[in-house]
RNA sequence: GGAGAGGUAGUCAAGUGGCCGAAGACGGCGGCUUGCUAAGCCGUUGUAGGGGUAAAACUCUACCGUGGGUUCAAAUCCCACCCUCUCCGCCA
């Protein structure tokens, strides 16, 4: 059986292909979102609450592969007792030079050698089929979470400051961009393709003063360590932040080095300690990234997200945090706590929402959003979404922690926040300082980093 | 991209077909010493899965970079790949 190879966590991945069908067959056993073992204690429990993300989920078929994996297991391993004691009388035999009793063992053991062989192969298919099934199933939603299948019923949680009121008609962050000659996406059309950005002159300034404020403001207020990653990752990585297999065709794939392009930084940050045990004192371990992010958006398209709304490239700031297990959840709210306090010395109108069971990513457990007001669609925009994964990336990369020295590990429990997708901000802070005249006046705070207060048409 | 050397437990490191889950050392943990004292001695020491139990104990199976293959039997032999180091080439 392989099986136990397969169980345990794999290191060196970069082998692993997907197969063209992303099957994940090579990925080790022991990577589920969901402890199998729970699923076979308490099958209707949680199977109810994934009904409430998807009505139509149901543990069946997987409840009864995991019954015939286990009969299966124990089949293979008597056998396999039966040869390693085969295998030391042979020996034994060997090395008394007892010839004829040893031969008599070998050709025994040669039909049980393949019966072993017979069996694991068995083995080996109900355990892909078991995988194929967990690692699609998505965490388990928190009890404080919203139960529903309308997006609409999230739950606003608090609002910062009132909408801005403005003496003539706002105009739109494209054409307040092209106007002041900041922004040129014919130009970026040309060099990449439609929906690529470009900054150009005090557009680029901006936009770098916000990426700076940020990293800035949370490497000195709120300790969060920053990284620069790699802006490639391999399918280990996208696999273990759940990336792969829901989101295979969101994400830019290099066939030809079996690399992906960072589709958002907590996709990298989540596997930074990937197959480590690590020390409950360590913990919480908290990071953050400044990326490019790059995602295909296959579908997306509309009036409503025009300009640098939804773009085949944006800038963000990711934070992330490895907790233990019990503190996750308080860990979260402080996470939203420190992705606002970089709204706020901006001035923008925006609002916390908590997102109902149909919203929130697979992974995660719990979602906040914080939606910033955008004046010219009179609308809100997700500048933010902050989640908490539990142990559903960290059972998939296998990331865990010791509770106390020479305890057995339990796995950590990641968070990853936005602060913030940067490219929409611009857009909403574009729309909000505008002036009749069309110039835009920069905030205080970023006035330093632009190098200027007033943009000029 | 080419040539070479490596990858063994927390770390270092022995092991080239059979009582090898793997010597030894260091580290960690527990204990004993307290006239070798910023030391000595003894013991212990991973992960996952299955069975078992109220829970343990216990027991079985697997794990020597990864994945395959050969064999009754693989750390050891064969194939492919990944990673690290050195040199050459290329390059910001």
């Amino acid at each position: 059986m392989q099986a136990g190879k397969k169980r345990l966590p794999v290191v060196n991945c970069g082998s692993h292909r997907y197969n063209g069908c992303h099957n994940l067959r090579n990925i080790g056993y022991k990577v589920p979102m969901l402890d199998i073992k729970a699923i076979r204690e308490q099958p209707k429990e949680i199977e109810n609450k994934l009904k409430a993300r998807d009505p139509a989920l149901s543990l069946d078929r997987l409840l009864l592969l995991d019954e015939r994996r286990r009969k299966s297991i124990q089949e293979v391993e008597t056998l396999k007792n039966q040869r390693n004691k085969a295998s030391e009388e042979i020996a034994r035999f060997k090395t008394a030079q007892r010839e004829e009793e040893a031969q008599a063992r070998i050709r025994e053991m040669r039909q049980t050698a393949e019966r072993i062989k017979t069996l694991e192969d068995e083995l080996a298919a109900t355990e892909e089929e078991l995988n194929n099934l967990l690692i699609r199933l998505p965490n388990l939603p928190h009890e404080s979470v919203p139960v529903s299948m309308r997006k609409e019923d999230k739950i606003v949680v608090r609002e910062h400051k009132t909408l801005p009121t403005f003496e003539f008609e706002p105009k739109h962050h494209l054409d307040l961009g092209e106007e002041l000659g900041i922004l040129d996406f014919p130009r970026a059309a040309r060099i990449a393709g439609a929906r690529f950005p470009l900054y150009k002159g005090w557009g680029a300034r901006l936009e770098m003063a916000l990426i700076n404020f940020f990293l800035d403001f949370h490497f000195t207020q709120t300790g969060y360590t920053p990284i620069l990653p790699p802006y490639l990752g391999n399918s280990e990585t996208m696999f273990t932040a759940s990336q792969l297999p829901k989101f295979k065709d969101d994400v830019y794939y290099i066939e030809k080095d079996d690399l992906y392009l960072n589709p958002t930084a907590e996709t990298l940050l989540c596997s930074l300690h990937r197959d480590e045990i690590l020390e409950a004192s360590q913990l919480p371990l908290k990071y953050m990234a400044y990326t490019a992010c790059f995602r295909r958006e296959a579908g997306a398209a509309g009036e409503e997200e025009r300009g640098l709304i939804r773009m085949h490239q944006f800038n963000k700031v990711e934070l992330f945090k490895f907790t233990r297990a019990e503190d996750s959840f308080d860990e979260l709210e402080s996470l939203v706590r420190d992705a606002e306090a970089v709204l706020q010395p901006l001035d923008l109108h925006y609002r916390v929402v908590l997102l109902p069971t149909s919203d929130i990513a697979a992974q995660s457990a719990k979602t906040y959003d914080l939606e910033v007001w955008i004046p010219s669609q009179r609308r809100y925009y997700e500048v933010s979404s902050c989640s908490n994964c539990t142990d559903y990336q960290a059972r998939r990369g296998s990331i865990r922690y010791r509770p106390e020295p020479g305890a057995k590990p339990e796995y950590v429990h990641t968070l990853n926040g936005s602060a913030l997708a940067t490219s929409r901000l611009l857009s909403a802070l574009l729309e909000t300082n505008q002036r009749a005249d069309g110039s835009v006046v920069i905030p205080e705070v970023l006035r330093d980093y632009v190098g200027g207060s007033v943009i000029q048409p």
